[in-house]
DNA sequence: TGTACATCAGTGAACGCGCGTTCACTGATGTAC
DNA sequence: TGTACATCAGTGAACGCGCGTTCACTGATGTAC
């Protein structure tokens, strides 16, 4: 039997995803701007020259960690966008996933709310970019429901882009809250599926 | 004639000021957590040591900075919840009290949106509680529309919630499209005006 | 008004420390024959 | 299969540098009499 890489390339592997990792953890607590090289190979228990064998530098790296963050956000947009039943139930189910999804990977969530907006340029595009590649996507699933009758191409994208962005606002607040009380949680549920809901129904009466 | 603090408290304020200033024009490159001490008092032309006179960190100086950018956004809370005319007109006001804002004030915008989900963990939670007191003003504003008839107290909140919400991801659009062409900005002010439009479409159906 | 003392914003030297990056290296893995 | 050479992930010493913080200080401003 042979290794699909070999032992070398499946050892390197594993040393980049051990920095991916511990890059990740650290982040839970500081921003990207200020997570330092040494501190990640430290982490990880390398020397610090490791680290050049597989990220010309922490931006990179951080470019890396919106990849894997935004394709574990991925198969979200599909679920939510497929939704079945009446608007309190598709509403109650896409905050309901968007919950679960915070609590199995809270860094990552974490990571792309602070990078959003944060002090690291290349960081910043690749999110905005991937954020309005999830758009289209929503937007072309959007438009084959059969409400979306009479929407512009335009329109379709403005209210594709309010879901992404009402989104990540949701998941960050239920990053809030699990640092809170489940009680928190409840009233963060209960706010977002709100939410969620009134847009629904403006959405129903835009041509009216 | 007196002075009303003295040669000596006015001089200080103006240091004080002069550490905000700079902090700020520093912080449209980076994050407040990799913003360092001797960066600061380097733009302000004064020892590093000259810094602890006035800010016992730089995440005090962060604070502050928090309450000087919040307080300059407040006047537009009011201007928004007040407006007049149709829906049209309303929602395209609001866009356009927004963009002169960000236009004004570009640094202050961008602070806020990066520090909101950023590092330094006093910093996020007084941007935090300012929202949550701005999202309080805009319900009480609110509850005297006569649209809010029918609506109870915690459906009003969340409305706020979403309004102060939708400025803010509106102010950080306009400050890309800052950097970019004119025509990106008036591609802003479309779509943000649509989704304004849509969220009070839905507001006018809530209790159909 | 003038004098003697108190206050305190800003100074400048000094400190120990961790940073990012360079470089020549080692030794396990991979490859050619 | 065995041998000789190439590759390259990870090492460890060394570098110059800027950091945050301490401390005793200075001299202009403020205050009491």
């Amino acid at each position: 039997m042979s290794h699909p890489l070999g032992v070398r390339q499946a050892q390197k592997q594993k040393t980049r995803q051990a920095f991916l990792d511990a890059a990740l953890v650290l982040l839970e607590e500081q921003s990207l701007s200020s997570l330092g090289l040494r501190e990640v190979t430290r982490a990880v228990g390398v020397a610090p020259t490791a680290f050049y064998r597989h990220f010309p530098s922490i931006a990179d790296l951080g470019v890396e960690l919106v990849k894997e963050a935004l394709d574990s956000l991925h198969p979200l947009i599909g679920s939510t966008a497929s939704a079945e039943g009446d608007r309190a139930e598709r509403c109650a189910r896409a905050v309901d996933l968007i919950a679960g999804h915070v609590e199995a990977y809270p860094a990552h969530v974490r990571f792309i709310a602070r990078e959003w907006h944060g002090g690291v340029q290349p960081v910043r595009e690749a999110i905005r970019r991937q954020l309005a590649r999830f758009a289209e996507e929503v937007k072309v699933a959007l438009a084959q429901h059969p409400e979306s009758e009479g929407w512009s191409d335009e329109d379709l994208l403005m209210l594709a882009g309010l879901y992404v962005d009402q989104m990540l606002m949701t998941a960050s607040q239920f990053l809030v809250a699990l640092e809170s009380s489940p009680e928190e949680r409840d009233r963060v549920v209960r706010v977002t599926t709100q939410r969620l809901l009134l847009i629904d129904i403006g959405r129903d009466h835009w041509n009216d």
